[in-house]
Order: structure tokens, then sequence, then C-alpha cells
DNA sequence: CTTACTTTGTGAATGATTTCACAAAGTACG
DNA sequence: CGTACTTTGTGAAATCATTCACAAAGTAAG
């Protein structure tokens, strides 16, 4: 629920990029491929922001909707593991966009990983990280290590202090409840689109 | 549903791995953090694979849900945008693995492309996509290319007959009702996490 | 001000997914 | 063979999510 309002908010960018200054629910819904009611129920769970009969305005709406995300505010943010994708993530503006601040990256070989990217955040050797995050706040920790060091380095993150991980390794990590963990796996993907591909008569059961 | 098959197939491989000969869905369960119901109700849908008192035999059953998934034949697939993640991509061995076969890379700009990568994957000019992909079977396209071409870059996709899309853009793409689209979406995932973590450090408060 | 129209916000209905709970079917072993 | 366990497969119940449908509240225009 709460992704579908973070394509609201990018939506309603895109809207305020063109100049539209009013929206329905029912707009929105088709640009997404959503149901229009389940636009308004979304919103609803926050507050009131439409006017019958007329819609929302966009600037209104996106403020609103900015404002119930925290992209209004900065999250900072860590990169661990700066080899292929993490690489890839460093120089990807879409994270550094409306309020995430890429900090440091850290990596057991800061050197070579330097070499790869043409970003200008620090990378450090993971044996700092301690020292180097030591009384930061750090809000977000993105994790693109390689499997068999995952978990060691999680409960290495954890015990600084960070307190919500992005997770690129294919596998579960194990944290304190009061963490939070977002997984991102390709291969899941790649997988059960290959299932639907070869099955589309069955493709029903999803 | 899929997504949870393709999981149990790749805990099942590190179970065989580990020489592990017999599992029970209780275990399976743990170890993804699943209820043991879950697991089995899954794979009651597509037979009966377990024996009662005992649990399941782990390499019948991995062969059963490679089955399921197809991912026991090849998947012919191809990359196109060749950029920052593109790169990350065509080395990711993890596509390579169980099935998938990585066959060409396509850019606009072939040459500096060609020049990041490390792998052997050939990487031609996207003008050249249609004469390079004529008469070949191309089950998924990988599209990492930047935000305004992708509409542009799908449509001639699915003129040459590919018959999924996994996309790494941040837009909704139009596609024929027969075409399957998967979407990754970091930003939405980092968007996300954002508000879980606002939201656990205001619960600290009251 | 009034009439015709639009679109919101939201209970109620429907649909989907997850969990419970237990009979049935097995194992293990004396 | 029989008794004590274990674990599956699966209806039924519970939970969660989506869609319907409509009164209420607005706009627009004469
Ligand atoms: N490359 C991809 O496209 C891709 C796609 C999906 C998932 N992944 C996953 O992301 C992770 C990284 O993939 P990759 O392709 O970038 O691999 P990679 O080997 O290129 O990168 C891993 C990096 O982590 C560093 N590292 C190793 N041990 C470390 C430690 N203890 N602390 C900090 N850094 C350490 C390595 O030096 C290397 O730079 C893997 O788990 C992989 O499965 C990658
Ligand atoms: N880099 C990331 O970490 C990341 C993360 C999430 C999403 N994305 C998305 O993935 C896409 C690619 O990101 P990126 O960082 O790799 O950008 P990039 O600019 O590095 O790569 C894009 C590549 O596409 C090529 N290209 C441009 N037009 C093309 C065309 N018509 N046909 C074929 N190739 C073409 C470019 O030459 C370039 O090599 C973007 O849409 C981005 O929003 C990237």
């Amino acid at each position: 629920m709460i992704k579908r309002l973070s394509l609201y908010s990018r939506i309603l960018q895109s809207f305020e990029f063109q100049g539209i200054e009013k929206i329905s629910s029912a707009e929105v819904a088709r640009r997404l491929g959503l149901n229009s009611a389940q636009v308004r129920k979304d919103l609803a769970c926050f507050g009131q922001f439409g006017i019958p009969g007329f819609g929302y305005h966009v600037n209104d709406l996106r403020k609103q909707v900015r404002g119930i995300l925290k992209t209004d505010r900065e999250m900072r943010v860590i990169l661990v593991g700066v080899g292929n994708l993490g690489t890839a993530l460093l120089s990807y503006r879409g994270f550094l966009k409306q309020g995430f601040t890429m900090l440091f990256g850290f990596d057991v070989n800061p050197r070579s990983a330097e070499g790869r990217t043409r970003s200008n955040v620090p990378i450090y050797d993971i044996r700092d990280l301690e020292s180097k995050i030591e009384g930061q706040r750090i809000d977000i920790a993105v994790l693109a290590v390689p499997v068999e060091v995952a978990q060691e380095v999680t409960n290495r993150l954890v015990k600084c202090g960070v307190l919500a991980i992005l997770n690129f390794v294919p596998m579960r990590i194990e944290v304190p409840a009061h963490i939070q963990v977002r997984y991102v796996d390709f291969s899941l993907e790649l997988e059960s689109l290959a299932y639907y591909v070869q099955d589309r008569e069955k493709a029903k059961r999803e």
C-alpha cells in the first residue's frame, strides 16, 4: 500500500512537471492501471485531500503524499559492497533525488571499488565501518555484498545503529524485530516471468 | 505465489548442497519466515510430493519444483540498455545459473558499453535489434534504458516477438495483453523503507 | 438561487490469501 | 504386529485487500 503511495507521488510529480493543476482519482488510477476507489481509499487512510465534484489539486496532494512518505526530509544512506551492482547503484541519480543522501560506500577492497565508480561518494574500507559511522545518524544501509558475508555484515550494521536495510543479496537476513528490511531480488522476478511465459494457460493461479 | 516456489527452489538447492536429504515443510517455512501450512498449500497446487510422517525428499522435491517453474529448460534472454545497471546485470552470474542464457546486449552506443563490461556477451547497436534477433526465439528482454526511450524500445521488442519483459525503468510500459511484464523498482522500495523507519521513531516516542 | 453534473469518501460486498486444526497416512521401534 | 510419534494434505475459519455503489458535497452555468 505504501508502495502505491510512492507511485502516486511519482505520477503527481510528472503531472506537476506537465503543468497540470487539477487531477481526479480516476485519472491517477488510469495512468497507473489501478481502480479509482483504490486510489481514494489509499489516500483516505491519511486524511481528506480532495474536493467532491472537482478532484485534487496536484500541488497540494503531492505535498501531502510526500509528507506521509516522509520524502520531504533527509534520509541518510550508506552502501555496503561496491561491486558490479553497488557501482551501478552509486551512480543512480534516482536515489539521490527526493531526500535520499548517499553518504559513503564500504568495501573490502575500497581501492578497486573506487576505480570503478564515477561518483564522488567516498568509499572506505569495511574495517572502518564502525569508526566512520560512529555517532552519525544512518537511516538506511543498502546491502550489495556476496551472499557468504551478508549475515555477518548485517550484524555489524545493526550494531552500528542502522535502522533499515535494503537488501539486494538473494538471501534472508536475520535482524532484530525493530529493524526494517526490504528485499530486492531479480532472480525471483526472472523465474516467475519464465513461468508465465511458458505456461500462459495456468497463469491465472498467480 | 510463484515467487515463493522460486524461493523453495533456491532453499532446496542449498539443502542439497549441504547434503541434507530429507526436509519438512516446517523447516522450509522456518528458513524462509513463512507458515508451514503455506508451504504445503503452495506445493499442493501442483501435486502430492511429500510423505506423511517423514517430510519431503530434497532431491525429488527440487526436481518437481524446477519442473513447475520450468527452470529445467533454457530461457533465452537479451538485455537492452547496457549502461550502469545493464553492465551490472550482464556480469551477474545469478542470471546465468539455472537455465537463463543471456544472448546479446543492445545499446545506442555499443562501443562504450562494450568497454564497460567484462562479460563476453556481445553488444550490438540498437539499430540492429530487428536484424539480429530475426528468426530467433527470444523469451525475455531485460529493459534498462533511460525513461524517455522506454516505451519506444518496448514497442520494437514486442514487434520482434519478445514474449516477456523484465522492466527496470521506473515507468509503466504499455504492451499487448499477451506480453508478460514484471517491474523491478528500487526507488519504490527505498521510499517505503523510509516510511517505516520514520514510523518506528514516532512509535518509540508514543 | 436552482438545476444538472461531477467526483469524493466510505460502508458493505466481494475476492484473495493466509492460517488453523485435524484426520489420514506414514515412520520408528520394541 | 502394535503403540507412540511425526508430518502431510486440506477443508473451514480468519484475515487482508480490492471493488462496488451511492449519499454527500462540491462545481458550473444560466
Ligand atoms: N550484479 C547484479 O546484477 C546482481 C543482481 C542481483 C543481485 N545481486 C546480488 O548483489 C550482491 C553483489 O553482487 P555483485 O554482482 O555486485 O557482486 P560483486 O562481487 O561484483 O560485488 C561484491 C562486492 O562486495 C565486496 N565485499 C566482499 N566482502 C565484503 C565485506 N565483508 N564487506 C564489504 N564488502 C565486501 C567485494 O569486494 C565486491 O566489491 C550479490 O549478493 C549478488 O547476488 C547482484
Ligand atoms: N543505475 C541504477 O542503479 C538504477 C536503479 C534503478 C533503476 N534504474 C533505471 O534503469 C535505467 C538505466 O539506468 P542506468 O543507471 O543504467 O542509466 P545509464 O544512462 O547508465 O544507462 C542507460 C543506457 O541505455 C542506453 N540507451 C539510450 N537510449 C537507448 C536506446 N534507444 N536503445 C538502447 N539503449 C539505449 C545508453 O547508451 C546507456 O548505456 C533507467 O531507466 C534507470 O531509471 C537504474
